[in-house]
RNA sequence: CGGGCUGUAGUUUAGCUUGGUAGAACGCUACCUUGGGGUGGUAGAGGCCGUGGGUUCAAAUCCCGCCAGCCCGACCA
């Protein structure tokens, strides 16, 4: 089968997989650098893939409750001092504006890296009473992060991300909070961009500088590295404390509130490249393709080109109500030109239309995900075949990932097990003894880190205790080693 | 910020060692041809060779500075 002898050979090129993502992004459309140094364009086929991701994830963040809002760009750089763990995280990677108006500005504007002190500051002020909470809110919006080394897509001076920000009464709802989100993400990751992750909580050392608890997502790119996909922060009462965030219970007594924080970037696009990929280029799933089906209308002379076309538009017009669908007329473009420009771009279907087809009342479909080329498909019925397709190939999509992931999450017993699979990559299963030296002494060794301490594992046969991968000391958890992003 | 590499047409690049008229492919424009897997042809347009200085009769080529980018190390969604 082809499409097992693509992955297995994507299996063997581990080491390769920066550059497809920069060729994908490149060649496909999505995007281009920028002449500031780790800035990037969102080109608009780039964009309209980002436009999807949000679009489905906003409705998610709605439906459960939250509204959107914006808070501004620039935040007082004292606002980020005031949390003692949070300044220290951020600051080295801050952007400061220090001038304004040809004037030296009294206090220096943070472009902001997130947006936790800002929020607080208004928080502080719309909340009074129990009755005020809780707090449920969201925003889309870029930030900066002030990076040494930046790759398109996964990590970049500027990005655009949602950051939701929520204050509860009490730990418990927060907490709550916290996971229900991280679950909208996974299934945003699983269900939308077909890509399997794990989810867990983060470490002491990776944890977001502020918070009491971070959970995440983590996938596993077709290199081998792992990706932070998603992250749910509980943060405690540190921010609400720091910027004085209290509420009157219904006793009478004043608390600081509880909240969380979560976010997911445009980094989404780049796990898309680094999964759904093949030497043709680019996959992209049916449920965020900006163009889902592709049709190449195939003729010689104009005549030809009259009847092709004009059943090219019929068969569009029937399929617009359900689908994001295009006709390529375009004719400059050579029939095979045009396949190999639909692939690049990751189309997931597309119809290839020319006269011995409509001769026959038939169409010529081509799957992205397979690659395979279906023949004489009757156009009678076909807006249901194509329904039917679209959901098969978002499966399929996700089973190819899938496989591909358990192919490469290897369980290790002690170091030097895990010093030689860490060199081919993929998600390490072992014991760790909660130690941050020991996790430090993997960093150092092998660039690894520990991605984070999941809920569930994802190989069978488990103990429930064992010993430390470095160290050899009691462990009661297992936890997910892997070279990262 | 350290170590390595690279800057030539829109893109990828040849030429640099051994100074002497800047070449190709792709892309672009026009026309013809072709069209079911990147059609083929003809004719064109497009270059202060990253930048500043130096050496020389003469510099893309040799020397020095600067700038930018890429890769490798210290940070991260």
């Amino acid at each position: 089968m082809t499409t097992t002898q693509n992955i297995d050979a994507q299996d063997k090129d581990l080491d390769h997989g920066e550059s497809i993502l920069a060729k994908i992004a490149l060649e496909a459309e999505l995007a281009d650098y920028s002449p500031v140094k780790g800035c990037m364009v969102i080109r608009p086929y780039g964009y309209a893939i980002w436009e999807q991701v949000q679009s489905s994830l906003d409705k998610m963040i709605k439906d459960t409750g939250h509204q959107n809002a914006y808070f501004p760009l620039f935040i007082p750089e004292s606002f980020l001092k005031k949390e003692a763990e949070h300044v220290e995280g951020f600051a080295p990677e801050c952007a400061v504006v220090t001038y304004g108006g040809g004037k030296e500005l009294e206090e220096k504007l943070v472009v902001r890296p997130t947006s936790e002190t800002i929020i607080n500051y208004m928080l502080s002020k719309w909340i009074h009473s129990y009755r005020d909470l809780p707090v449920l809110l969201n925003q889309w919006a870029n930030i900066v992060r002030w990076e040494m080394r930046t790759r398109l897509f996964l990590r970049t001076t500027e990005f655009l991300w949602q950051e939701g920000h929520t204050a509860h009464a009490t730990f418990e709802e927060a907490n709550e909070e916290t996971r229900k989100m991280l679950e909208i993400y996974k299934t945003l990751s699983e269900q939308f961009l077909a890509i399997p992750v794990i989810d867990g909580i983060k470490t002491d050392s990776q944890r977001f500088a502020g918070a009491v608890t971070t959970y995440c997502i983590e996938g596993l790119m077709k290199d081998g590295k792992a990706l932070q996909m998603g992250t749910s922060h509980y943060l405690g009462q540190n921010f609400a404390r720091a910027f004085d965030t209290k509420f009157q219970d219904q006793n009478g007594q004043l608390q600081h509130v509880h909240q969380t924080s979560w976010g997911v970037s445009t980094r989404l696009i780049g796990a898309i490249i680094m999964t759904h990929n093949d030497e043709k280029g680019l996959k992209l799933p049916p449920k965020i393709a900006p163009v889902q089906i592709i049709i190449v209308p195939i003729y010689k002379e104009l005549q030809e080109r009259e009847l092709v076309l004009s059943k090219c538009k019929e068969i569009l017009s029937s399929l617009k109500d359900d689908f994001r669908v295009k006709i390529d007329d375009r004719d400059q473009f050579t029939p095979g030109w045009k396949f190999n420009h639909w692939e690049i771009k990751g189309v997931p279907i597309r119809i290839n239309l020319g006269p011995k087809d409509i001769a026959n009342n038939v169409v010529e479909i081509v799957r992205r995900d397979t690659n395979q080329k279906l023949k004489n498909i009757p156009q009678d019925g076909l807006k249901q075949y194509l329904l039917n397709l679209s959901t098969e190939i978002q499966e399929t999509l996700f089973t190819q990932a899938k496989d591909f992931q358990a192919r490469n999450t290897f369980t290790v017993t002690n170091e030097d097990e895990f010093s030689k699979k860490i060199l081919s990559g993929g998600f390490l299963i072992g014991f760790w003894c909660e130690n941050t030296t020991c996790e430090e002494i993997l960093k150092q060794k092998y660039k690894a880190t520990i991605r984070c301490i999941p809920f569930k594992l994802p190989v069978d046969q488990m103990k429930e205790e064992g010993y430390c991968i470095v160290c050899n000391k009691n462990s009661k958890q297992r936890v997910v080693f892997a070279k990262a992003y």
